[in-house]
DNA sequence: GATTGCAGGTCCGAAAACGGCGAGCCAGCG
DNA sequence: CGCTGGCTCGCCGTTTTCGGACCTGCAATC
């Protein structure tokens, strides 16, 4: 049983789905990678993890949070949780380059593998994959547009040195 | 969640798996395509469709009973799930060949296939493989072991006219 | 800056291998 | 002859293997 809520974010709408208490997603509607919301899924907002997460996301936003504490799910390879995991101990503000978080995940060399395995990341925000930059600082890529990785570094101010 | 009960045949140990309420699996344990028990399955010889599966097996070699009536879940491809169908229909004492099997099964012509089909049947006896023999009436094959098909097939007096 | 060669994991489709077969052929044997 | 056993070949879903293409990269080079 699969269950979701939908919610809005300075960013744009986004949703969170939820399976057995835990969180499996959080996409932007029109992210390049989110799942389209079939029928048999229950949409259920009071739902303890998706509206746990809808409320810190919320003070995520605001400024009021740094750090989220929920429990997550995401599915995928191996080698894709490794990653996920690392970028997860990125600290709010900071940045790594996927050449080190190739390396953090056990496969020094695999930074496009790394990449690849980023661009998946099923946890938008949460799991802040908008921490990884290129091996010169840029930019790159983004699953829901590089806008809204811009936008998500200014507001952690991790691009107050760099590129403003 | 998966249950199982461990339960023993006068040829071999066995056991039976169910999950929601329906049986998925009745395997010997040294069978040819037998699942091992992973930790996270729950032994539960009481679930009802376990017990009554474990009892009427009972009946089965006693002689006491001639045809199942259970509530059966078989995963498989389409292709399988018709042919373990058919299989469930041949009367005990009954046999049939591979290519009148396939037929039945809507695919004449593909006898070997529904072959393959027959050795992946995951209920044993209740799903009664047994019964099928090749065309010109040998055992060819059995999941469990030819031994055990002969005594099957001993059981219900398939053999008489054939090959006593 | 733009280009190029190289890198590792994943996905996807194609191809090949794999069976609890069956019909046809042929060599042996009474 | 008539029958039997052993072979070969075609059969058909399923599973496995394999080869590219793809990707949120990197470093060296022009």
């Amino acid at each position: 049983m699969i269950r979701y809520a939908r919610f809005s974010t300075p960013l744009g709408a986004a949703f969170a789905t939820a399976v057995g208490g835990a969180l499996t997603g959080i996409h932007f509607d029109d992210e390049k990678y989110a799942p389209a919301i079939p029928a048999e899924w229950r949409e259920d907002p009071g739902h303890a993890p998706l509206a746990e997460c809808a409320r810190q996301l919320a003070d995520y936003f605001e400024g009021k949070r740094q750090c989220f504490d929920l429990p997550l799910a995401p599915e995928g390879t191996e080698f894709q949780q490794r990653v996920w995991r690392e970028i997860a101990r990125i600290p709010y503000g900071e940045t790594l380059t996927y050449a080190e978080l190739a390396t953090r995940a056990g496969a020094p060399g695999a930074a496009r593998a790394a990449g690849a395995a980023t661009g998946r990341n099923p946890l938008t925000i949460v799991v802040p994959c908008h921490r990884v930059l290129g091996s010169d600082g840029s930019l790159t890529g983004y699953a829901g547009g590089i806008g809204r990785k811009t936008r998500l570094l200014e507001i952690e101010g991790a691009l107050a040195g760099t590129l403003v």
